[in-house]
DNA sequence: GTCTATATCCAGATAGAC
DNA sequence: GTCTATCTGGATATAGAC
């Protein structure tokens, strides 16, 4: 009996999913340049050929898994900016979270590195740089609220918040990069000591 | 009347130089991958072939700038390690150090970020490779032992002077890609601020 | 939907004239 | 030493059989 366009349909969500999940470990290991189509296929377990009746081209793949990427991270900051919390908190919450989520999920940590190597790349497609002058802002202006929110509260150091918020992510960047491409890294440093550089009080 | 040879010699060198120059600013901005020979020719202002006069290969320049890069970082980190004075001036010195750096030269920034992006690739020539393995641990080791003396003199906050090594690293590696990139980032976060992740005392 | 085979293009590297 | 022209290989993308 002849399969269900249903069928045929999940068929093919579950392996662009599988063409998702390669394309995610790669380009965040190589580089949007570094990355072969044929190494995804290879990886996905399918001919190079068939990535074509998924995605248009090369670059779609991977504007497809920015947009993505950009608005999970994107949707998370909202998620901090309307916690109903002390600025500390906030923070703290947000640090934590960044740190467990590196450490104990693989996608998570490959989706951190895909968005600091492509906001950091000269070499991507115009699409997903268009893309990313739309969406980058807003975590780095959140997070420079929540700074700002905790200068009044007197809980956070002196400073510019936006700043702040830059050495926040930048630091947050170089710890995810260098975490994925470190096989056996051992365990990410405290999160109580990357939350200091932002609070007046030590004893967190 | 004819060139000398020491003329000649001469010419060479610096033409290497300019190569060189602009190698590091299109293989910071670009990664070794998304870089092509032919844009390095044009920024130095000669033909692509001519290019093989002076380097064997694309690998060969990478590799010359990688190595050229990590020696100074070395000797850095070795100037830091034989301060002779207290832990904690001797990480705001390195702290104060690199942030001017990487504000007013250029070279510099891309210095920094040719090593960033060199260590956390994976798509870079097996020499290099081999390279980066050689001579990475070294400022990791020293910042460590720097650390871990500071914890001794009672100015530095506890956890692994390992951990904390990584955290300095990672958060300068994302600071300098983060200023290589943007072309007007405006000033770089205080200093201060990021030196006080690792000491006890906030008033610096 | 999936594969193999192939067309096309582009980057690295070489050859040879000046 | 420098250039233009060219070779070669590899990567993206397409065509067509099953």
């Amino acid at each position: 009996m002849a399969r269900t366009e249903q069928q045929n349909q999940q068929i093919r969500e579950a392996r662009k999913e599988m063409i998702r999940v390669e394309a995610l470990k790669q380009f965040a290991a190589k580089g949007f340049a570094g990355t072969r189509i044929k190494d995804i296929a290879q990886a996905a377990g399918i001919a190079q050929g068939l990535m074509y009746h998924y995605y248009q081209s090369k670059d779609a793949i991977f504007t497809d898994l920015i947009e993505d990427a950009l608005d999970k991270l994107n949707q998370a900051s909202i998620h901090v900016k309307n916690m109903d919390n002390l600025a500390k908190n906030k923070i703290l919450y947000a640090i934590r979270k960044i740190y467990k989520t590196i450490e104990t999920s693989e996608r998570f940590k490959q989706t951190c590195c895909l968005i600091a190597q492509a906001e950091n790349s000269t070499v991507i497609p115009v699409d997903v740089k268009i893309l990313i002058e739309g969406k980058r802002d807003l975590p780095y202006e959140i997070i420079a609220e929540v700074m700002k929110q905790g200068q009044k509260e007197g809980s956070v150091v002196e400073g510019s918040p936006h700043e702040l918020a830059i050495l926040f992510w930048t630091s947050i960047d170089g710890l995810s990069i260098y975490y994925a491409t470190h096989k056996n890294p051992g365990y990410m440093p405290d999160y109580k000591i990357f939350a200091a550089m932002f609070l007046k009080e030590k004893n967190i």
